[in-house]
DNA sequence: GAATCATAAC
DNA sequence: GAATCATAAC
């Protein structure tokens, strides 16, 4: 179950939370005003480069791929695979990092309140999950470390501006890992079986609505610590992600002002990262 | 007609292009994990503080208290004001640096294009313009300087790898001047006259369709240069802001793929930060 | 799922 | 103008 191939690198631009897909053609530098309303060039590209995208007939297989050829994807896409799991950055990210694990078993196609009745496999998606966490910790770190407050010792350790101790080992500083939640969907998108792995900031461009919001902030989103469900869990039927916003971290309510939540994410964010 | 206060700081925050109005209010730090689905706080803020705002019966009127009362306003958004004059930074910021020139005198209810048949009104707004350009152009290097290649000999300087000259003059660098444009819609929004002067980039988060970004890059925007309009100038009457989208500094044609065209904008700011 | 478009209500 | 909501078409 375990023994997953190593390839761990997770890099700044696809994980960012920005955009999608960059299909950068490095275009020639012109003058930006004498080119402002009318670009006078002859012969420009008539539309942008499709975004080279495996077909797919029902959107919700949209996963499949990932499991079916894992190693055709670059390492930013495919964190580390391995013959029972594949883990990804997540396409359209609701926080600055989020990931997914995908099982690559016979369990993959069921809905997750039943798959993680099976024991076993609850348990080796646990084991999975523990792995992803500490990877999403790690990036928090590399990222976020030198906004945090806890982190300042180990930080001016890496900055050389203290010795490091006589054993070379750093500080340990945040424990990033508590930063990561993870969990599935109670009525999951896509039909592969995909546990979401995420930074609990909820702060990425790609979140851009109230059902994106919501779908990661109300009981919609089931913790992996919550397995096996109870057979009359609330949470197996009734969701309701037209529900006020209200803020992961304070609490406040936004109704239905999701630009105002926005903003607001935007300034707990740059709190969060300082604690 | 000049003389104007000095009042020209622009800081960070207002003008970054970012969210509208930040309403920060520090939330206290508790562990994100353990809040991570239902803040157990007993009574959370029951709602976002409403922006502070001044009430207009017309929408449209939404410039007129900035005229009215410049000096009640703080000086991220008041850029600076004279007895004819007022500047402000744009509330909604289409450009990472966005602000407005506002007439106080008599034309400041005309159409633009009725209000540059009068010369002395015309020569007193450019007069203004190239003043507010000039502001905006030494925020363009104080943000971009240090990514820019025609700047890097004044970038030394500043960070002392390199001894200024013997004047003390630093080397002129990049003319970010050249890098704002300035002009009107051919259909106001709102009834006050005002003239964009914003930075070529149309890189903000506040651009969010079609029609922000084609007011800004097609001829619906009259560059103040093109005044006074000739009496049979097209842009007097049709305007076509559902027309494709073109990227303003390569011409590539994104046609009605908003999002995709978000994406390259964003790439090509970068490209353009480095001229 | 993402994304474009149209439409109230402010 | 901004912003929420609903709705095709992918």
């Amino acid at each position: 179950m375990a023994h997953e191939t190593s390839k761990d690198a997770i890099t700044e631009d696809e994980i960012a939370g920005t955009a999608p897909t960059a299909s950068s053609s490095a275009s020639p530098a012109r003058n930006a005003f004498s080119a402002l309303m009318a670009p006078k060039r002859k012969a420009a590209p008539p539309s942008p480069k499709p975004a080279k995208k495996k077909y797919n007939k029902d959107m919700r297989d949209g996963l499949d791929d990932y499991i079916l050829h894992p190693e055709t994807y670059s390492s930013s896409r495919v964190i580390y695979y391995g013959s029972a799991f594949v883990a990804i950055n997540d396409l359209y990210p609701k926080s600055s990092v989020h990931t997914l694990l995908l099982p690559r078993t016979e369990h993959k196609d069921m809905h997750p309140f039943d798959a993680f009745d099976d024991p076993a496999f609850l348990a080796a998606v646990r084991e999975q999950v523990k792995k992803l966490r500490h990877i999403v910790g790690k990036e928090l770190q590399s990222r976020y470390g030198p906004y945090s407050k806890q982190d300042i010792p180990r930080e001016k350790v890496l900055n050389g501006e203290v010795e490091p101790a006589e054993d070379g080992v750093l500080p340990v500083g945040r424990d990033w890992d508590k930063e990561v939640m993870a969990g599935i969907h109670a009525h999951p998108s896509m039909n592969h079986l995909h546990v979401h792995v995420l930074s609990v900031d909820r702060y990425s461009e790609c979140l851009k609505h109230r059902k994106h919001y919501n779908s990661f902030a109300t009981e919609f989103f089931v913790p992996i610590e919550d397995f096996p469900l109870a057979k009359d869990d609330e949470r197996r039927h009734g969701h309701d992600l037209k529900q006020d916003m209200k803020c992961w971290r304070c609490g406040m309510n936004f109704g239905n002002k999701f630009a105002k939540l926005k903003e607001h994410l935007a300034e707990e964010f740059k709190e969060w990262r300082k604690e």
